[in-house]
DNA sequence: CTTGACCTTGACGCAGCGTCAACCCCGCAT
DNA sequence: ATGCGGGGTTGACGCTGCGTCAAGGTCAAG
C-alpha cells in the first residue's frame, strides 16, 4: 500500500492538495497503518488522477465530486460541458492575445504627443483652460481607443485652428466659461457651430468622423462625459439640436 | 467628472473590482468632490481599461502594476511574454479538452467487468488473495491509464490461464505467499516464470506489451507499486533478472 | 543513537475580489 | 420637510485551492 507521499507522486499533485481533498471530502479518508500514516491503494491512486485531471481543467471541486459520483451518462453530459466550456475559454484567451497586442501598440499611456501639440495650438488662440482640460480628456479616450486614427484627426483638428470661425468660437466658449447663464451668447455661440458644422458636412468631415470612431456605445460615453463636465454643454446641444444636428463628440445631421 | 460607479461601467469592471484597484496602489486614488466622493478624469478610465485588459488576461496584479509604470520598450517585451504565456495556457487547455475526453470514455470509476472475469478465473485456479488484491489494483491503474486496450489484454491473459504451466506458477505463488524466506520455492518459481517469458518472447507477447503500454514512466510507478506490495516480489525480480529478464509490470530481455 | 526523510495535525497566508453592514448624500415627489 | 430610491463611503469577513510554516512522531540506514 502506498503512503500519501507517494500517492501524490504517482498522480502528479502535491501533498497538501491530496489532504485538502480530504478534508473537502473528495477523496475519501483511507485507512491508516499502525503508527498513524494513511494507507492508500488504487483506487485511490485512480480517483485522484481523476481529480486531478478535472481540477486540472479548472472545474471547481465542489462540481469535481458531483461528477466522480455521477453515474456514467450523468458524467458523460457534464464532461461535454466542461468541453464547451473550455472551448469559450480558448477563445477567450485568444481574444485576449489580440487585446495585449493593441495594448502594445498604442503610444504607451501618456496621451500622445500629436494631442498635445494641438492643445498647445488651443491654448495659444485663447481657449479656456476648462476647455482644454476637458478636450484632453476626451482625446485621452479616443486614443485609447483608435490610436492608429489619432494622427489624421489631429491633423484635421490643426488644420481647422487656421479657420477664423474656429477661432471665433473658441473665443465664445471662453466667455460661456466665464458665465454660462447668457442665452444670447449661447445662442450665438450656436448658431456658429452650427455654420461650421454646414461646412464641415459639405465637405464631407463628418462622414469621416463617423467611420473613424465607428462604436456607437463609446461615442454615447464620450458624449455623457462632455454632460457632466459642464452645465453649458448640455444647454449648448440642445440650441444646436434645434438647428438640426445630433451629437456632441460626433455630430451628425438630424433626420428631417 | 466621474463617480466611481459611472468609472466602473464605463471601463466594464465592479466598483469593488476599482476600489480593490485603489487599495493595492495599481489605480492612484482620485480626489473628491465636497461630499466625499471620488471623482474621475479620463486618464482614469484609460488606465482602468489597461488594467482589466491585462488583468482579464490573467496577468496577476502586481504585474500589471510593473508594466502600465513601464516604458514602452519594456512594456513590449513584456506583453510579447505574456503572448506566449497566452499561448501556452490555450495549448494547456486544448490538452486538457482531449483528457477530459478520455474520463468520459473510460468505463465509469470501477473496475472493468472483464479485470473481474480474470480475477474470479485467478480466483478458481486457487491464485492466493494477496496476489489476486495486487493484480486489481494494478489492472484498475492500468485500465485508468489505457482503458481501450483491457479487452485485449485481459482476452489475452485468459487464454494464458489455459497453459498448465502459468497455473502451476500461481500455485507456486500461493505458497511463497505463505513463506516467502524459502530461497528454493523462490528460486523454483522464478525458473518457471524465465521459462514462460521465453515462450512469450517467441510468441511475440513481450514485445506487443510494451507497444500496448508505452509510457514508461507509468510502469516504473506500477513496477514500485509491485515491489511495495509484498517483499517476496523484489526477491522474484532479482531471481528473475538473473535469468536475463527486467523489469515486472512489462518484461524485457536483458541486454546481453 | 543520530540523522534525514518521511508522516501527523493545526493554523495562518495569499489573490482578487463578492458581499454584507451601517452609514452619508442628492434629487425628486409628496 | 419629509420620505424614498439610488447613488456614494469605510470596514470587515467570506470564498477557492491550496502554499507554507510550526511543532512534533516514525522509520530505515549508518
Amino acid at each position: 500500500m502506498l503512503t500519501i507521499g507517494r500517492l501524490a507522486s504517482y498522480a502528479g499533485v502535491t501533498i497538501r492538495a491530496v489532504r485538502h481533498y480530504h478534508q473537502v471530502g473528495l477523496l475519501p479518508e483511507p485507512e491508516r497503518d499502525a503508527s498513524g500514516y494513511r494507507s492508500y491503494d488504487a483506487n485511490a491512486v485512480v480517483r485522484l488522477i481523476r481529480i486531478r485531471t478535472l481540477a486540472e481543467a479548472g472545474v471547481p471541486l465542489a462540481r469535481v465530486r458531483e461528477l466522480l459520483d455521477a453515474d456514467p451518462e450523468a458524467f458523460a453530459a457534464a464532461s461535454a460541458e466542461i468541453d464547451r466550456q473550455l472551448r469559450t475559454q480558448i477563445r477567450a484567451l485568444q481574444e485576449h492575445r489580440r487585446r495585449i497586442a493593441r495594448l502594445g501598440c498604442g503610444d504607451s499611456l501618456a496621451v500622445p504627443e500629436k494631442v498635445v501639440d494641438y492643445l498647445d495650438r488651443l491654448a495659444a488662440i485663447g481657449a479656456p483652460a476648462a476647455a482644454i482640460e476637458a478636450e484632453r480628456d476626451a482625446w485621452i479616450l479616443i486614443a485609447a481607443r483608435w490610436p492608429e486614427s489619432i494622427p489624421m484627426l489631429m491633423t484635421d483638428k490643426v488644420t481647422q485652428l487656421a479657420n477664423p470661425k474656429v477661432v471665433r468660437l473658441y473665443r465664445l466658449i471662453g466667455r460661456i466659461a466665464e458665465d454660462w447663464t447668457d442665452e444670447k451668447l449661447l445662442r450665438e455661440t450656436a448658431d456658429l457651430m452650427s455654420e461650421l458644422l454646414e461646412q464641415a458636412a459639405v465637405s464631407g468631415e463628418l462622414d469621416q468622423q463617423t467611420e473613424v470612431m465607428p462604436d456607437a456605445a463609446f461615442i454615447r460615453l464620450m458624449d455623457s462625459f462632455a454632460d457632466a463636465a459642464h452645465p453649458a454643454v448640455a444647454r449648448l446641444r440642445e440650441l444646436v439640436a434645434e438647428r438640426g444636428w445630433t451629437g456632441w463628440t460626433v455630430f451628425a445631421k438630424r433626420d428631417p
